[in-house]
RNA sequence: GCCCACAUAGCUCAGUAGGUAGAGCACACCCUUGGUAAGGGUGAGGUCACCGGUUCGAUCCCGGUUGUGGGCUCCA
């Protein structure tokens, strides 16, 4: 088959969950997955392929092979990816009957498998491939009599739907490179045999794939792990454990700007504040329904002598909830707002711990509104107004609301088993999300066990996917804790509970902004705001009295008094990034001033201290993101 | 939890065909008192992650443990 270079009409083509990449960018990445396995076959004889997608930036082969590959093995397959690359071979598109496919393949498993999934017309899941009319495959059911096609070039034969590049020429040598190999599950299933997976980067043009490179390498060093440790926000420590931070001292400053912003908008929002324990009875987390549901992802109990046993929280809810049941309410009392920053406990994988993002133990910006359901849609709009609010306050405009549903298939597993009643509430929020006007994609499989939700989901500077915030709706456990509400028709009605958490964690919050401020933050969550630097060390007395009236106003103001240079300790001060440097000699010492240069390398030169007081009070108090 | 890789001073990293280690930065002290991103000198600092094994001898080779990283599975 005659085939198409790389066109300006380049239509777009789906892969993965709801992306696109451009079809020729598709067929090329597509195309080397195969002259990798190609490669991977001939100096592995004992490799079984299985599938190989294209993905962001390049594509990936999983083969089942005695040993695992070593980043030796990598070269060694990527220089003979090369050689075929540069043999210019064309890639030939054979449709076979079901027969002559076993036949091909009845040497491997994994593609008798495939070939199964094909006849019984269930989506093959070779990754996300486009259907024989070439357009996206989004889901499920294809039709019963699939069309099962090989595509061979050079000496390799693969079971596979296409379509590929006519001819390797239109493959740059020197565009692609492989990235990395790891271990991955046979179909995603953890019970089923472990693959070795090899990802390759594939552009274009090899400027594009060093541009990529250079990216990445800019992204590690914005990355919260490293800026963390150097900016002394927080750390991991053996003997604490895995996934258990320890805030240093500006981490602990960060922590409590945020909580004190939390508490300033909740309580405009009318929200009340509550405290709760960290650990509870087993009984507590058996009425919510967290034990079926959520067990492997508590931490195991603790059982005292009389036999009872205690977990530590996984969330906050219950405690709301009994809260909430201490005595009877009205409809007047509606909506009750609950809010906590609460800290939770829960026993992750070992392998998904990520730096502050994806921690063991963690403090949620919480909080449980009660209403009925004629309040839901306003409490629920009020909730993601609250969001905008937040994030207006931090400037961050990269991020994607997603209406997270649930599953038919995880009904009475990962979901409360009323299939009619996730309907109705997912339509309720989608109706909410449309009447505020705001935009949302929406997601399968991704909801709370107890009820939709809309996520606000990020990207972490290495391009991780992570829910930084949730507001989620709750039809399931009201009725557990048997709360309610006496309506003015005196009959007792359940409440609808929504569970909100505009700020997330301050763990992945907090892991977020360093990475979203590359460590620079705001002015008014700096740890330091100010740094004193005199120029010589008779200025000191003078930097102390600044320093006093500086926190007297409070400004977190400090005097380096170390044994430097000022340029010395103006080049310190830079790189933790303290917003202001005050520099002082003699002039500014008799004129009761200072001279202020800012972290972007700005001079303002000398003002009043009064005058620099009043500036730096008014950007605190106005979230200014400018200095 | 699974696959692979990695673990040397507070940080970033050298190093040894197996003979108990080194630099820069940071830190301490001394000289310098300097006007907007590194002044000079001296010094201290390491059970080479931990536990075993092989060896006359292990930081180095082998096994295990712990932790971290990249993926898989999973979530704020």
């Amino acid at each position: 088959m005659s085939q198409v270079a790389h066109t300006s009409s380049d239509e777009m083509i789906a892969y993965g969950k709801g992306k696109r990449m451009p079809l020729s960018l598709y067929k090329l990445r597509h195309s080397l997955a195969h002259v990798m396995a190609q490669a991977v076959t001939e100096l592995f004889p004992d490799a079984k392929p299985t599938i190989g997608p294209p993905v962001e930036n390049g594509f990936y082969y999983d083969f089942h092979v005695p040993k695992p590959f070593t980043p030796e093995d990598l070269a060694r397959i990527e220089a003979r990816m090369r050689e075929i690359v540069n043999k210019h071979v064309d890639f030939v598109r054979r449709e076979v009957s079901e027969s002559e496919a076993r036949e091909l393949f009845k040497a491997n498993p994994f593609k008798l498998e495939l070939i199964d999934g094909l006849v019984q017309g269930v989506a093959d899941d070779m990754g996300d491939k486009p259907t024989d009319a070439g357009q996206a495959t989004v889901g499920d059911a294809r039709p019963a009599a699939s069309v099962i096609s090989v595509y061979t070039h050079d000496t390799f034969t693969d079971l596979c739907r296409g379509p590929h590049v006519s001819n390797t020429r239109e493959i740059n040598p020197d565009a692609f490179k492989l990235a990395q190999s790891s271990g991955a599950y046979w179909r995603g299933d953890e019970r089923r045999p472990m693959l070795q997976r090899i990802y390759g980067l594939a552009f274009y043009t090899p400027e594009e794939l060093q541009q990529y490179l250079h990216t990445q390498e800019e992204a590690r060093k914005r990355d919260h792990r490293k800026l963390g440790a150097e900016l002394e926000i927080f750390l991991f420590d053996d003997e604490v454990g895995p996934g258990l931070p320890l805030w240093q001292p500006n981490g602990g400053i960060l922590i409590e700007q945020l909580e004190a912003l939390a508490k300033k908008m909740e309580e405009e929002a009318g929200y009340e504040r509550v405290k709760t324990p960290h650990v509870t009875k087993e009984d507590l987390f058996l009425r919510s329904g967290h034990l079926p549901y959520y067990a492997e992802s508590m931490y195991p109990p603790m059982t005292l002598e009389d036999g009872q046993k205690y977990y530590l929280k996984p969330m906050n809810c219950p405690f709301h909830h009994k809260i909430y049941a201490a005595k009877p309410r009205s409809y007047r009392d509606l909506p009750l707002r609950l809010a906590e920053y609460g800290t939770c406990y829960r026993y992750e994988q070992s392998g998904e711990l990520f730096g502050l993002m994806r921690v063991r133990s963690m403090q949620m910006n919480d909080a449980h509104i009660y209403c009925t359901e004629e309040q839901f849609e306003s409490e629920f709009l009020g909730v993601v107004n609250l969001y905008l609010k937040y994030f207006r306050i931090f400037g961050i405009e990269k991020y994607v609301m997603r209406l997270s549903l649930h599953s038919d298939e995880g009904l009475g597993k990962k979901y409360v088993d009323n299939k009619p009643l996730w309907l109705k509430t997912e339509d309720m929020v989608r109706r909410a999300m449309r009447d505020g006007n705001v935009p949302f994609y929406e997601a399968e499989d991704e909801a709370a066990f107890y009820g939709p939700k809309i996520d606000v989901q990020i990207f972490s500077a290495i391009g991780r996917e992570f829910t930084l915030a949730t507001n989620q709706v709750d039809f399931a456990v009201p009725p557990r804790f048997n709360l309610t509400y006496t309506d003015k028709d005196g009959q007792e009605k359940t409440p609808l509970c929504l569970h909100r958490a505009p700020l997330g964690t301050h763990e992945r919050f907090i892991g977020f902004l360093i990475e979203h401020f590359a460590g620079a933050f705001p002015l008014w969550l700096a740890p330091i705001q100010a740094m004193l630097i005199p120029i010589a060390d008779r200025h000191l007395d003078y930097c102390r009295n600044v320093e006093r009236q500086l926190r007297a106003c409070g400004i977190r103001a400090r005097v380096d008094d170390g044994p430097d240079r000022m340029q010395n300790k103006i080049r310190k001060a830079q790189s933790m990034k303290i917003p202001y440097m005050l520099i002082v000699g003699d002039k500014e010492a008799q004129a009761d001033a200072v001279a202020v240069r800012l972290r972007t390398g700005e001079d303002l030169k000398a003002m009043p201290v009064g005058q620099f007081i009043a500036r730096a009070r008014q950007l605190i108090e106005s979230y200014a993101l400018t200095l």
